[in-house]
Formats: structure tokens, sequence, C-alpha cells
DNA sequence: TCTCTGACATTAGACGGG
DNA sequence: CCCCGTCC
DNA sequence: ACCTAATGTCAGAG
């Protein structure tokens, strides 16, 4: 469920901290994913005619394959450097959220077989999404995928999105790319939404800057992770009445969730029982998460063809010339990435830190604010300038 | 009147030929 | 460029 | 057996 309502509150009450950004500008950056949110829409969505899904010969679902390959190869076309980071065990406080989420898997089944058995189609597709489930299985194939496509693949202990803010904290990544506000509370220095929005009609990419978050709403870290929990978030119940405005004003006056409920009039709000926001805040601060030396080395490696065809030509029917044709698309763009690198000129090689001789992604020096919006694009990529004012 | 919350519903990819 | 059938 | 989320709409309370 993400922080109930804080891309709204952000957008009113912090404007500073987002930014539009070009999608050349990730040219050459290293941008942390979570694998499982990709996996669960490609489910919902790709190759889907009612509860049809794209499947290999033998009927095994391929639409988290199909989807996963394609997008990945945009990604390193466009020069990036992706590492995809999977879920490990869920806390113990996300059990209750989870156990809702079973719930309502259950009811859409139900649903479901009702839709089939009036033969009504609409609802057949409605509901048919709503009972995906991601598998172990699905999982397994896609880091299966990812390996054979060069892109490094880390299992978080726990929660993806912690995993993906420690890899930005310790400077593995320039950002992460996600549309789950959570990773801001987990304290991602840098968090991307909209990253593979098509060029055409959608918004551009939007930087959060949790530096600026915290400066513009003026509060420290502790109390904007206490915000997040009052406003609702995946380890506790809301107190019912307070959303995100009255949230902020309330941290704001009373600087902590001790002090908010100890100036609560408790005959107007009801507080949950339990409310384990001690615990949450935990979560939130101190998530279980690899980190600095104790993560493996990332690498991105050039594709391995043969084992591509083998796996998604031989074993999962996928058209032969289509996987080759992807896989050329990726050599072209690394070679342009290793010959045209302005990482060599402001790159990470230059910082230097007690991390043991890690390498550090170091944002670009900031080029000229907004100056020439003609800057020559020069495949016609962009294709309309969306109508920004 | 206006602001805010909460419940409920909806949406969610990419390619390539025409 | 957009539309729409197809990907497996 | 097991892990996704945001956004939009609207009624009604304060």
């Amino acid at each position: 469920m993400g922080i109930q309502g804080l891309t709204k509150l952000l957008g009113d009450a912090a404007p500073g901290c987002m930014k539009e950004q070009k999608f050349e500008n990730y040219f050459g950056r290293k941008i942390a994913v979570d694998a499982s949110m990709h996996i669960y829409a490609f489910l919902v969505v790709v190759g889907r005619q009612g509860d049809q899904m794209l499947t290999s010969e033998t009927g095994e679902v391929t639409s988290h394959l199909q989807g996963m390959f394609f997008r990945t190869v945009r990604m390193l076309e466009a020069g990036m450097k992706p590492v995809f980071v999977f879920e490990g065990k869920a806390p113990e406080l996300k059990r209750e959220e989870l156990a809702k989420r079973s719930n309502r898997r259950e009811d859409a089944n139900t649903e479901l077989e009702a839709a089939k058995e009036a033969g009504n189609a609409e609802d057949v597709e409605k509901y048919s999404k709503r009972t995906v489930r991601v598998t172990r299985e699905h999982n397994e194939e896609c880091k299966r995928l990812l390996r054979l496509m060069g892109v490094p693949v880390l299992e978080a202990p726990s929660e993806a999105e912690a995993q993906c803010a420690q890899l930005c904290k310790d400077g593995l990544v320039y950002g992460i790319s996600t549309e789950d506000m959570d990773s801001l509370t987990f304290g991602t220095p840098k968090l991307i939404r909209h990253l593979m929005a098509p060029s055409s009609q959608k918004p551009l990419a939007m930087e959060f800057d949790h530096e600026l978050v915290l400066k513009e709403l003026e509060l420290t870290e502790d109390q904007f992770i206490d915000l997040c929990i009052l406003c609702g978030c995946d380890y506790t119940a809301k107190i019912s009445g307070i959303g995100a405005v009255r949230a902020l004003s309330l941290i704001k006056k009373h600087g902590s969730i001790e002090g908010v409920l100890a100036a609560l009039d408790s005959k107007k709000y009801q507080i949950p029982e339990p409310f384990p926001y001690q615990e949450a805040r935990r979560l939130f601060k101190e998530p279980d998460v690899v980190k600095g030396d104790q993560i493996p080395q990332l690498k991105w490696t050039s594709p391995d063809t043969e084992g591509l065809i083998d796996f998604l030509v031989k074993e999962k029917t996928f058209a032969e010339d289509r996987i080759r044709k992807a896989v050329e698309r990726i050599n072209a763009a690394k070679g342009k990435a290793s010959q045209g690198r302005l990482e060599s000129f402001f790159g990470p090689a230059k910082v230097v830190s007690s991390t043991m001789g890690k390498r550090k992604e170091v944002p670009v020096a900031a080029k000229g604010k907004k100056g020439s919006s003609g800057a020559a694009p020069k495949k016609g990529k962009l294709g309309g300038m969306g109508k920004k004012k």
C-alpha cells in the first residue's frame, strides 16, 4: 500500500523536492529496481486476453518473461545499468496487510468463477487480473533471465524497497526506479518515478530528493518516518480521521508520534489497538538489509546470446529472430556506452572514500538549469514536445 | 464554504506493420 | 505519427 | 504457500 497520500502531500507541501528529468539524463547511470512489482504488473497485463496469458508450448505462463526481457532491453539500450532486487521474507508486522491482500484475491476468485459461469467476458478479464499472484517460480525464472542478459540480481533479506534504498545510500546506484513511495521512508537519497514511461504522452521522469524532502517539510528524518506511519503504511493501522495533511501539522506541532498521541483528543480520535508504531519506526529506520562490504559486487556483462536462445526459444517458445534482434540492440548500446562515456570525465572513479575502494555513483555536475530545451533530440526520440507549461 | 478523510473502483507492457 | 493486432 | 502499488471519484463530516 505504500504511504497513503504521500505523493500528493509532497506535491503540495514540498514541491521543491521533486524535479522532472529527461530520459536521456539516465545514460550511464546505475539504477536499482524492485523486481517483484514489475513481475506483478507484467502478469496482470502482458499478452492478456480475457483470462488467457502468454504461454509456452507446454502451457507455462511467459508473460513475466516477455515483459521483463523487453523492458530490460529498453533500459540497457538507454544506457542504464539496472540492478534488480528481489523480495525476501516479509516482516512480521506486514502479515496482517498481506492476509488482507490474500483475502481479496480469494474473493476475486469466486467472482471470477461466477463471471465464467455467466459468460461475462468483461468480468472474467477484470477478476482474473485480481487473482494474479507472483510465485517463487516466476521470480526464479526472471532471475535466470536477467543473469543471462548480463544484469546483476540481488536477493534482499526482507523488503526489496529497503534494500534498494540501501544500495543508493551506499552510493552503489544513482537512484532507485519505483512507483512505491515507501522507498523514501526507507531513506533512499533519490527516488525516480515514471522512469520507463513511454516517450510520448506520459509524464517525464520525476525525481524525489530525500534531503530536499526533509528540508522543505522542515522535518528531521525521524520525524519524516513518524509522519509516514501516521499517514498510513503497511505496518500499522491508521488513526481514523488523521490523513496526510493533519499528520504533517501534528508532527510539526508535537515533534513525534509520542507527542502527537499525548496531545490528541482521545474522544475524537481512536488510537488503533494495537498500535506498534515503535516497531514500524524501527523497520523503516533499521530494516533488514545487506549493506556496505556485505553487498556482492554488481557486475554488468555482455548478454549470453546462446543461453538466452536456449532458455527463451527452446524452453519457452519465443521467436528466435526477435530475441536475436533484441540482443543486437543491447550489444549496439553497450558499444556506444563504452565509447562515449561521460562517466570517464565526471564519473565515479574520482571519489575517494573509506569504503574500501568501492565505487561511488555520483550525480553529474549540474548543467545549466533549464536553459536550452532545444538541445537537439538527435534521433527524434522524443517526438512531441510534451505539452509542458 | 472549504478542507480533509475514507471507501470504493480502476489501472497497471512492448513491438511492429499498416 | 497513431492505431491496433500480436507477442507466447 | 509464498511478495506489487498508485490514482481517481465522490459523499459526508467537521
